[in-house]
DNA sequence: CTAAACTTTCAAAAATTATTGAAAATTAAA
DNA sequence: TTTAATTTTCAATAATTTTTGAAAGTTTAG
């Protein structure tokens, strides 16, 4: 296969995988843009080679920029921005964990907890209830615990520790 | 709080998470509503207390059993279907987890492996081509490792093993 | 059988989410 | 300054996803 066409293949994949993932389809194909890309890309390289509106290249880029995984990078003699994504793989991973963490998992454990101590009631109900909110509190914040590991490990964690515990 | 209210905010809340993770929100709220109940429920009772069509509740309790997490049960003296969802939290996890693994991330493993071997270029830019290719299936695979420990592990290996592990 | 109870299907409508593109704002060169 | 280059914004539009609801299909009771 052609360089060129796997590329955009991969541009392609990345796409479909973060829909079912609840990421924007344009946002993870800018970012897999950026990635197979051994140039910084000005948002004209984008909105050629990806079809996609001025505007439309702004706003994504802007987001993997607040998501932390996308920087600008000025090039000599040029006026306009150039961006770059990061290549080193580990780091993506633990940034985007740390993130989808912040946003998305821990205001959940707060609301599991709050559920779980503002019913007063003490019914057979309302007990089932409470062990309800409690187990998923439970599950949420070990995934949680386990995902702040993650982030915090060095880039082999992933590969040797985890993996030596898992064989056991 | 009362009881029926905080049943409702966990019923939104979750709706809302799921939305952000690519799982349609009303599917959401169904598998929370059939958590929440200590009664198998109805399509009707389904319909009733989320103010949906019938044939929404039928296509998303049918989602739900594809998943395997609700099954239909039958109700002594009654004709129509009831549904509940399993109330063991660990299994729900595990379920799911291997729901998405299966649906989600083995096509893409096989997908960046496929891009890795197909590119025979041996140019510079071929190479980091394949070397991205190469890390990007090496951090999915551990992933997709990991979590095909965890479906298989008992119970308790989530909060303990793993937690053990982590401290240190 | 036949009819009523119930479930499923799916085209059309509604709701949501993403994209465009042109105007406004900003930045930097002349 | 002024002007040209570039970025940002956002209302309008398009695309996608979800939901509806009525008709078709299925099942069971009589």
């Amino acid at each position: 296969m052609e360089l060129e066409a796997a590329k955009l293949k991969y541009i392609q994949t990345w796409g479909s995988l973060a829909t079912s993932w609840g990421i924007n389809k344009t946002m993870a194909q800018v970012h897999a843009l950026l990635l197979v890309s051994i140039e910084p890309l000005s948002a004209e390289d984008i909105m050629d080679t990806l079809k996609i509106s001025r505007g439309n290249v702004n706003m994504n880029v802007r987001a993997l920029i607040d998501w932390g995984i996308v920087r600008k990078e000025f090039v000599v003699g040029e006026r306009k921005e150039f961006f770059v994504a990061d290549k080193d793989i580990w780091e993506l991973f633990k940034q985007v964990t740390k993130e989808r963490k912040k946003r998305e998992i821990e205001p959940v454990i707060k609301v599991l907890e709050e559920l779980q101590n503002d019913v007063k009631e003490e019914s057979e109900e309302a007990e089932q209830f409470k062990k309800l909110m409690q187990d998923l509190s439970s599950v949420t914040s070990t995934v949680n615990n386990i995902l702040d590991k993650a982030i915090k490990a060095d880039e082999h964690w992933l590969l040797s520790s985890f993996t030596k515990m898992i064989k056991k």
